[in-house]
RNA sequence: GGCGGGGUAGCCAAGUGGUAAGGCAGGGGACUGCAAAUCCCUUAUACGCGGGUUCGAUUCCCGCCCCCGCCUCCA
């Protein structure tokens, strides 16, 4: 089956052709860690994420690279407002990220290399660069010649006057050229350094995830993905310096997820208006963010909030009910007369899904199609309640359905992997203990109760028995089978 | 200003040159002791506005309006 992937650097969908057959590299830009994750990195990792699991679905075996900004301005600005080593910072924010990363079952890439455990590489990477004549040095800084690298502009689709006459360019005195962009940045008096051809420094931002990936991945990779907001300058940086030196295409495809918004507006520490993982996890199964973020076009904007989390919520029980449901029928006596199955129906599903999937990763298209199958399950189910039976082959084509959903969804989509936050942090313990403790068995017995009063039609109590459960969470559901409860 | 992406029902959100997936919410019905869950019917004379191409456009072209992002660090 062919993929096709969105391209921004030709702005068009295009048949996806790794470099090597069944191989791809994927590396992503990860997080600066100097402060927690919010809802935006969430949706740049939930998406990359899907998109590696997809293609291994399709076979591919996939490198994945994801990494580590552990050294920069708002890192060392931290550590000094802090009084800490900016290491101390970085490290803090990296087992935050890890903390999150494993909540939401973003799968650990496969190298997950830091900044600061590479600077000989980047050093090196520098070098080379002056040596082909696209970089110089001024008094202890690096600077890559932007005008000498003829196609610069062309994956954000800018021209070199348009950003002069843009005029936001900082003028440096140490630049040749306005545009020019360091590649490595002289220590000023307390801020960590290391030692290199040009003395005492550290690396500009743009050259690290250069050297990372040529000393991880290659000189060209198949996919390097990251927020839309990174496609300029950074990304557009990324390339030149990289092709600038090998004359080799960087990255095949250029994959760019659409922004997080709050009412509109970006998410963003400046404007203040971000919302952590962390407490996205305190109050909801983390699954439920996966499965919002899932739920819109990976390039479309997604404007966050909280009435969309619990609608979504409202969705994934619909689909984990419809799971669930087959041990309803299974309980059933069986039928050799019931008419039909979901054959077809699970067919169709699958097709659906995995043809929206290849059309540049459309994940809420593939998701209507397991929307419909949850449907036809329903109707099947509703049907064998209602004629008190159900012939083996429709019970085991239910059976099927509800593996095939479990199975596409956790594996592809990484829902259903675990119901609960798999790291608990100070204030999901404080909520817990908060909590009304809750004994399965006593529920059971309460539910026994009632369906004793509701036999000799004592339905005063038995209502009663259920308004009391509700008001401590636990909702009931009379099946043909049995008393159905969850905690919501 | 330049570049990029959008404007689809009450709210989200896919999609198509031939008359609109899916989710949530609302109304009616079935089921239930009543509920819950689920199902059925129903909710866009129609896809920002104005032109054009076409037998036919929401989908293609042109113009306009509005929103967002990038152009400075940012997933």
């Amino acid at each position: 089956m062919s993929l096709k992937i969105y391209n921004t650097l030709t702005g068009k969908k295009e048949e996806f052709v790794p470099l090597k057959p069944g191989e791809v590299k994927i590396y992503t830009c990860g997080v600066t860690v100097y402060d927690y994750n919010h809802v935006g990195h969430g949706r740049s990792l939930i998406v990359f994420d899907m998109i590696r699991r997809y293609l291994r679905y399709l076979g591919y075996n996939v490198k994945f690279v994801r990494n580590f900004t552990d050294v920069d301005d708002k890192i060392i600005n931290r550590a000094n407002r802090e009084c800490v080593p900016f290491t101390v910072i970085a490290d803090k924010y990296i087992k935050e990220y890890f903390e999150d990363a494993e909540n939401f079952r973003i799968e650990p890439a496969d190298v997950e290399p830091r900044v600061t455990t590479h600077i000989p590489d980047i050093i090196d990477f520098i070098q080379k660069l002056i040596d082909k004549g696209y970089a110089y040095e001024v008094d202890g800084d690096v600077y890559f010649s932007v005008r000498k690298f003829k196609e610069y502009g062309k994956l954000s689709k800018r021209s070199v006057d348009e950003l002069i006459a843009g005029a936001r360019v900082e003028a440096s005195d140490k630049k040749r050229d306005p545009l020019d962009f360091a590649l490595w940045k002289r220590s000023k008096a307390g801020e960590p350094s290391w030692d290199s051809p040009w003395g005492k420094g550290r690396p500009g931002w743009h050259t690290e995830c250069c050297a990372m990936i040529f000393k991880h991945l290659g000189e060209t990779i198949d996919i390097h993905g990251g927020g839309l907001d990174l496609t300029f300058p950074h990304h557009e940086n990324e390339l030149a310096q990289a092709e600038a030196l090998t004359d080799k295409p960087f990255a095949r495809y250029w994959v760019h997820n659409g922004l997080v918004t709050v009412n509109g507006q970006k998410m963003s520490k400046s404007l203040g208006n971000y919302i952590t993982l962390k407490e996205i996890y305190s109050k909801y199964e983390p699954d439920i963010l996966r499965l919002l973020v899932l739920s819109v076009h990976y390039r479309s904007p997604l404007d966050f909030s909280w009435e969309k989390m619990e609608d979504t919520k409202k969705a994934y029980d619909k689909l984990k009910s419809a799971i669930d449901d087959v041990n309803i029928l299974e309980k059933l006596p069986e039928n050799p007369n019931f008419e039909g199955h979901l054959y077809d129906d699970i067919a169709k599903a699958e097709q659906g899904f995995y043809e929206a999937m290849s059309d540049d990763f459309n994940s809420p298209e593939a998701l209507a199609s397991i929307f419909k199958l949850v449907r036809e399950m329903n109707i099947l189910k509703n049907r064998a309640v209602k004629e008190g039976g159900i012939s083996k082959k429709a019970l085991q084509s239910y059976r099927e359905a509800s593996e095939i959903i479990y199975k596409i969804l956790r594996d592809i989509f990484g829902l259903f992997d675990s119901l609960q936050p798999c790291v608990e942090t100070e204030e999901i313990k404080a909520k817990k203990e908060s909590e009304v403790k809750i004994d399965e068995n006593l529920i059971e017995t309460l539910i026994e109760v009632r369906n004793k009063a509701r036999k000799s039609k004592k339905y005063d109590i038995a209502d009663y028995i259920r308004d009391k459960l509700k008001d401590l969470g636990i909702v009931i559901e009379d099946t043909p089978v049995g008393t159905k409860w969850k905690k919501i």
